[in-house]
DNA sequence: TAAATTTGGACAAAATTTGACCAATGACAC
DNA sequence: GTGTCATTGGTCAAATTTTGTCCAAATTTA
């Protein structure tokens, strides 16, 4: 049987760390300083959360700060392309400037 | 002679634009309503103008409306990962969520 | 140095995002 | 059915961010 790696969205992934977990938002919330409202929101990808939060919620979990980071930025460009209506062929050209600005120091 | 295409920002791409054709802030905001002043700012990309903006300059200009559009988009992207000071590992991830929501209609 | 051009600060107005509250809905046990 | 716990989703004021305008200062050009 072969694994897949599923791709899901940043609040897709935070709830299906508490689902295997066995909690409810109540108790992540409560334990993370978050109203509960603002937690299913966040879950649901309808509210940013704070890059200090990330961390914390990623600590709670027991899992890679900095990955789950990149979950959440990485949603969010690809957000902002799909809202844009922007194609792929974006993120090339933002690649090369990024490239390009990083070597030339800004 | 090896021909470059040097990578600019979308402003500094304006201003190249504007100073090519020989024009000043003035002219080319009064005919594009706009002020001055912000012309200049979108020029030195403290300011982002509208799609509907972006399409009437490159219009003015005569250039290819939708390659400015996708020059401004991502000029855009490139800002977001270099001020949240993401590596470029973000832009792969993005690629394979916008894949992934689009064969499976979001 | 005068005029034209460009820069950049200040700031109110507009737009967007956030966080909190709470009623409605759903799910599950009794 | 009723009650309880969990989640959803709407509303809305507050906070934050972005925009556009005005204008004075600085710079360039003639």
């Amino acid at each position: 049987m072969t694994q897949f790696k599923v791709i899901t969205t940043f609040g897709e992934h935070l709830r299906i760390l508490r689902e295997t977990a066995g909690l409810t938002l109540k108790e992540v919330a409560t334990n993370n300083d978050i109203d509960i409202s603002l937690l299913a929101k966040i879950e649901r990808n309808e509210r940013q959360p704070t890059k200090q939060w990330i961390k914390k919620i990623a600590k709670y979990f027991k899992i890679d700060e900095t990955e789950l980071l990149n979950e959440f930025l990485s949603d969010q460009i690809a957000y902002k392309i799909l809202d844009d209506e922007s194609d792929l062929s974006i993120l090339k050209a933002a690649e090369q400037k990024i490239k390009y600005r990083i070597t030339n120091n800004k």
